[in-house]
DNA sequence: CGGCTCCTTGATATACGTCAATGGGCGTGG
DNA sequence: CCACGCCCATTGACGTATATCAAGGAGCCG
């Protein structure tokens, strides 16, 4: 299961399978020392899941907590009737977990390819009670996402159809390309969703998505092929439709 | 300032101010010992708020956290035309103020008369870096300020107006009443929100708000006196309606 | 080739927004 | 005391953005 752990503490003492991680340059794990990086590997495991894969239902017990190490992860709440909202998205290397809480409040599953790197909750919940460093990066990850879901709720509550699609497409090119906002020259990426995820995280039906995509085509602002690939020329023109 | 704190360390230890106060319970002082709550409450002041009284702008920066000790603050963010959307309620006893960020990324003014119980932020980052608990604390806070946004974000994003305007009376019924869920009985309460500022919660128009309040009027699920007092006489209608 | 899934496009319906008029409560000033 | 204006809320008539319903195309796999 962890094949590719070599255990030897007495050289550099990090893990061969977290030295290159991103987790442990931006991610939670970060906040941990040599010792403790190598007790969590020893109890991790690398997983790659297919998308539409799920992770843990709504209302359903956690056993695991996981660091996103690639590919997107949606998660998702859902009423009675079948109606979904997409209330978050993590990309590599956010953390995906509810620590103090043995039920989540919401479904999480694969959008994409995603490749995770998960550990027993009871041994980081261990981990946070003996170190401030990584309760301190979880609190920083938590003001980050409470960050987003804000913003999200701006968008959600008072754009147009127009502005929320520009706004998404704004989201992404932004996580492909955190330089993106500033620099000059065209972006390109991959959606991570279909659209009818993005449907459920704008709050429209797919019909509207695919209208509105369309428009900023036909509109010149983004370069469509295949459905899911998208050159953006100016970032700029984008911004100004997602009235940011 | 605080001429009412008596700095007795040797006898209770614990500020007369604090003694009553609901933060010190429930709110974030509860993970401070009493030499910290003393020197806390030295360096704090207890302020009333108007109703209308803006306490940080959007992108402004914030040298001041604070307790709400009674009253509604509402948490804003607005687009550059104007539309507005309220992100966030805070009730007593929940805290206010961005850790680790100087400037806050929404404007919070009060909803209600709001008393406060304000204190410089240098010395609660201070106190954080020291005292683990307290950060735990806030971590805690910011877990459950993050499920009441993606609650919201279901309410924005996927809800029909009566949908919304049900839920947000629920949510009013549930912070006056924490049991009100459960228990049997008629609740009773005032609104601490304008038809305006509820239009801005719930991403709908003033005029649209009005209309749904006199159908769940009419619909015997609800009834209005003054505008702003309510009563549910059976809080398991108001549920059905909100789609909970 | 047929049958998927995903996406687009068009015609029509409807929930909600917009515009406009009205009324009630309340403080101010005659 | 009433008159006036102001703010807030309600109500109605009408407009429109987005949902719904329906058809069809493109890629993919057995």
């Amino acid at each position: 299961m962890d094949k590719k752990v070599r255990e030897d503490v007495h050289t550099t003492g990090v893990p061969t399978l977290c030295q290159a991680c991103d987790a442990r340059h931006r991610g939670v794990c970060g906040a941990l020392n040599t010792n403790q990086l190598v007790t969590l590997s020893k109890h991790s495991v690398r997983r790659k899941l297919d998308p539409g894969t799920e992770l843990v239902g709504e209302e359903q017990d956690v056993s695991q907590y996981s660091n996103v190490i690639g590919g997107v992860v949606k998660l998702t709440k859902m009423l009675s009737d079948g109606r979904q909202q997409i209330v978050g998205l993590q990309f590599a290397p956010d953390f995906l977990g509810r620590p103090f809480s043995r039920s989540s409040r919401f479904s999480a599953e694969a959008a994409t390819d995603v490749e995770l790197c998960s550990f027993s909750k009871g041994l980081i919940d261990r981990m946070i009670d003996e170190s401030p460093d990584l309760e301190h990066k979880l609190l920083e990850q938590t003001l980050k996402e409470l960050d987003e879901a804000r913003d999200w709720m701006l968008t959600l509550g008072r754009k147009t159809a127009a502005e929320k699609v520009a706004s998404f497409l704004h989201l992404i090119a932004v996580n492909v390309d955190p330089e993106a906002s500033e620099s000059e020259g065209p972006i390109t990426f991959d959606l991570p969703l279909t659209r009818a995820d993005i449907a459920d995280f704008l709050g429209l039906t797919i019909e509207t998505v695919s209208r509105q995509l369309t428009k900023l085509r036909k509109d010149g602002v983004i370069h469509i092929e295949n459905n899911r690939h998208i050159t953006v020329p100016d970032i700029e023109r984008l911004n100004d439709r997602a009235s940011l």
